[in-house]
DNA sequence: GATTGGTAGTTACAAAACCAACTATTAGAG
DNA sequence: CTCTAATAGTTGGTTTTGTAACTACCAATC
């Protein structure tokens, strides 16, 4: 029993992005989490700090979009793991530093190769239209 | 500074995926959550139950992918208030039939419009082909 | 140079999610 | 029958998140 046909949850893209966005992430997050013992957002914090280099919580925060707490708390966390280091500012010690130890910086290599590896089984099942199209739409959905 | 330029954090799908999502999920949550305090499990509940009809809570997991645990607390809250009502099946009373009560269905009629229009107007920005090739994707990615 | 307002980051407490063990029930094998 | 295994759903304890208030600091105004 289906009481409409012109629009069906299956069609809810907020439904189908949660369901998406879930299933590639718990696809992942065995490498992280299993190996290194990393939450979901201290994996972000490592791949922004490695792929962009030095910054402060605050310019993760903006690029991406989590808030100052879990940021706060990644950053404690990957601290105590020795993943990173901070650097209090002289000009202004509001701000400190953020970046990646040898340890950290290692961990984020081996991540970063396993990421695009695992990207890119992820997109082979596309063409490169499509890709191209779905990274466009993502993009665009997630400025809004 | 940017080490890599080949594979960038902002193409990484789980990564995109779950940004979109995110936006996407608070968009529409004022909707179920502001006017009848809703959880997102909540409200994703009652849309299985308004759109399939009456069905047993193991067959709401299956579908909308979520854990069992989280479905359970779903139902009881929504039968606290009054959304929906339980009926123990005679032949195997280990599973109940779950249906929406009037009111239940009422909140349910509202919010499939409020739904429609929602995902109208965020796809309006997006071609005809864009559309399909995005849903088409997306579903593909969630049937892993 | 005190006061007010604003910013970066943390903490505390409450809400929600996660995981594992549990109950109640049925099905099937001996 | 009765015993074991399996299934539907629930509960309890821990982890993680969300929200709001907080600290520490700086900048601008008076």
């Amino acid at each position: 029993m289906t009481k409409f046909s012109d629009f069906d949850l299956q069609d809810f893209t907020p439904f189908l992005l949660n369901i998406a966005a879930e299933a590639t992430s718990l696809g992942f997050q065995r490498h992280y989490k299993e190996k290194y013992g990393m939450l979901r957002t201290e994996w972000r914090v490592v791949f922004h700090l490695g792929q962009y280099g030095p910054m402060h919580a605050k310019e993760i925060c903006e690029r991406a979009r989590i808030h100052k707490t879990k940021v706060s708390r990644a950053v404690a966390a990957l601290e105590a793991k020795r993943y990173l280091q901070r650097k209090e500012e002289a000009k202004d010690r509001r701000h400190e530093t953020l970046s990646l130890t040898r340890r950290g910086l290692a961990v984020f290599d081996e991540l970063y190769e396993v990421a695009r590896s695992f990207d890119a089984d992820l997109m082979a099942q596309f063409t490169p239209e499509e890709r191209v199209t779905l990274k466009r739409c993502l993009a665009q959905i997630a400025n809004l």
